[in-house]
DNA sequence: AAAAAAGTTTAGACAAATCTAAAAATTTAT
DNA sequence: ATAAATTTTTAGATTTGTCTAAACTTTTTT
């Protein structure tokens, strides 16, 4: 089933909200894509016919297990072109979100297959959020700061707490994207600073407050 | 200004039937978008209001300036596009247009600008068409067969005429991707067959009938 | 247990894009 | 120069998604 782009909003945006409180009321939802309740409660009849979710007049509503899949799959879609806008044209983190919005209803099974592959099948989006795999299973990850990564296990990067252009500078000549492969070799009790090995690079030294805001996957 | 996808479609559809005869009419440009001559009006009426075209009853319609630097911008998106999904995601020709025709209608200027640097600002899209340029200007392109191509002249694989899984194959083998630097660097009489330099590989050969059916521009 | 407040649905209208069928204008044929 | 054929436009309906305002249901307060 191909829904509309809008359609799709409305899916993903039940999605965000049943994460939070299980059932979804009308109200809550029409805030949150900024429409009238009268609007909603429109969508969700036609959404219901669909067999997307369950819908009981005044009780709000629920994605059910279609409606669940389907939502995962606009966030994959969202996530993995977030991935490509950053690890690959190089755009800053404010910016990917509106433009992945309007790419994640571009629908082709292959095309988000192949970019999956091409991008080395990522974990996380740049903001350091699961992607889901084809079959909408979120990867369970175990998120920690670099400086508390294990001495010598294999990690990924995963996602960068502070995105300011200092930030940005010192990733950039360290040679530290999303999905580099990162292993921290010695740790400096003096300074807290690591000695860490950057995908393919030699060894170098990333100090404590560095440290701190890069983020990695060790599983 | 920013149109919608269908008034985007219809002023793309324009540009390349007016290519054809300076003026296009009513029924043929319904036709090309395989719609009713009436919603066809009712567009052009819309059109013109936004001041993107010439419109008189009765006697058809052109694209103003401002229509056709608005179709070479749609153009020159759904060009870069169709570019990513052969030479970064390994897709096949003739599954691209119908990916890029959605792709195409995701505006926004530093991404566009971002993915043809990203291409190395290529001059032609897989079929080997040109790709307009920023400001709306085509390329002046000289396409040739490979086996035309002058001797030591630097050139670019800009298409390939035959698309069977056997072509792909060799093309695969001998790393000839669209936007490959190529040269000629000794050519044998007695078969047709070239020797070629392919980007920064040592050189290699190529038959003559392979050299008939590779693309490249020489400009 | 009523009344008041909050939340939700319905009713009716509107804009964008589409359609079919009828009317009007232009072009072609006689 | 008329008549016939073709093309184009208009009129009126339809679908999708939206809105406001009124009606209805549930929840909270008194
Ligand atoms: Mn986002
Ligand atoms: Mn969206
Ligand atoms: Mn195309
Ligand atoms: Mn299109």
């Amino acid at each position: 089933m191909k829904l509309s782009p809008i359609e799709e909003n409305y899916i993903k945006s039940i999605y965000y909200l049943q994460a939070k409180k299980g059932n979804v009321n009308t109200n809550s939802l029409a805030a949150h894509l900024e429409t009238s309740a009268a609007s909603v409660t429109d969508m969700m009849k036609k959404l219901k016919r669909k067999k997307l979710l369950e819908y009981k007049k005044y009780y709000g509503f629920r994605l059910n297990a279609a409606g669940n899949l389907y939502a995962l799959e606009i966030i994959r879609r969202h996530r993995l072109w977030e991935f490509f806008l950053v690890s690959k044209l190089g755009m800053q983190w404010e910016k990917i979100h509106d433009i992945a919005e309007q790419l994640e209803h571009v629908s082709n099974d292959e095309l988000i297959k192949k970019l999956d592959d091409f991008l080395g099948n990522p974990k996380t989006d740049p903001h350091g959020d699961p992607i889901p795999n084809e079959k909408g299973v979120m990867p369970v990850l175990r998120q920690i700061a670099l400086k508390d990564l294990t001495i010598k296990k294999n990690a990924m990067v995963s996602s960068v707490s502070n995105q300011t252009p200092q930030m940005m500078e010192m990733l950039n000549h360290y040679k530290i994207k999303l999905g580099s492969h990162i292993k921290v070799t010695k740790q400096f009790v003096f300074d807290g600073s690591l000695q860490v090995k950057i995908d393919k690079q030699p060894e170098c030294i990333i100090s404590s407050m560095g440290a701190k805001n890069i983020f990695v996957y060790d599983n």
